[in-house]
DNA sequence: TATTAATCTACTAAATCTATAGGGTTAAGG
DNA sequence: CCTTAACCCTATAGATTTAGTAGATTAATA
């Protein structure tokens, strides 16, 4: 399940991305546009800043606003700042990888090669999938 | 993320699959075998039984077997039994449909668009897979 | 320089989900 | 009638999610 956190998170940037010029935009006009609780838009756009995908501008006048072109933002990066892991379970994932306790032989798990299928479709779609694709909707 | 119950469902379910004969085999066969917890396997059987993909046989020589035939069991089924949705987000779910409290229209909005396009690749990769296939591993 | 508009930080809390554990009941076989 | 194994109900510790609350800090501006 996609996490209310991640869905905001997108949502937020989609709004940055549209618009015109690249002044700062306030968590407030945000959280009033896209219907989103203010303290926990807060702290995703915080999260968005910690991580190199937003810059933001202190005191009046100031806000969160893109660091790059909204075409040079994919979603895979997003993605994995605001959900984690692209993958479905941490022995098929390339960032975040982990071994499973009960699993003897991965390769011979049935679970880890139906997994590996799903996180190559995901990945491309987040690959091929930039911020400016996702405003066009 | 993948639930433990639904990576666990998987295993005995190939498990299953793998038998030559279609006699019952007890959960602590499985539970041994796969190295899962007893209780936590029972409870996942159960509801793989109540949904119609499992079926059972009590006291001696009993335990659970497939119903149908591992080439006939689609991946969809298995997962909308034991995961739920198949969809990252309710908005975009085909059988699991509903709607955003903060969405006016879902048309427009970026997430549905993209959760769209990853529940379509999902859904081919699990309708495409069967338990026979996940078998070949 | 006082005010105001903003981000930033830290703590708390309710609700839900996850992954079990325990114990008793029921049905089948020998 | 005893053993085996599924069935069913309850509880629970821990984690995660989704916020809410309170206040500190910073920067522009009147």
């Amino acid at each position: 399940m996609l996490s209310k956190k991640t869905k905001y998170g997108i949502k937020a940037l989609t709004y940055l991305a549209k618009q015109e010029n690249k002044t700062p935009v306030s968590i407030a006009t945000i959280s009033k546009s896209e219907n989103i609780s203010l303290k926990f838009l807060e702290s995703i756009l915080l999260t968005l800043r910690k991580n190199g995908i937003l810059g933001s501008k202190k005191g009046k006048g100031g806000g969160y606003y893109l660091l790059k072109e909204p075409s040079e933002i994919q979603m895979t990066s997003v993605m994995r700042v605001l959900e984690g892991p692209i993958s479905m379970i941490p022995c098929v994932s390339l960032n975040f990888y982990e071994k499973c306790d009960d699993c003897p032989d991965e390769n011979a798990c049935a679970v880890h090669s139906l997994m590996t299928k799903v996180r190559d479709n995901t990945l491309q779609i987040f690959k091929n999938t930039s911020l400016s694709d996702l405003c066009k909707c």
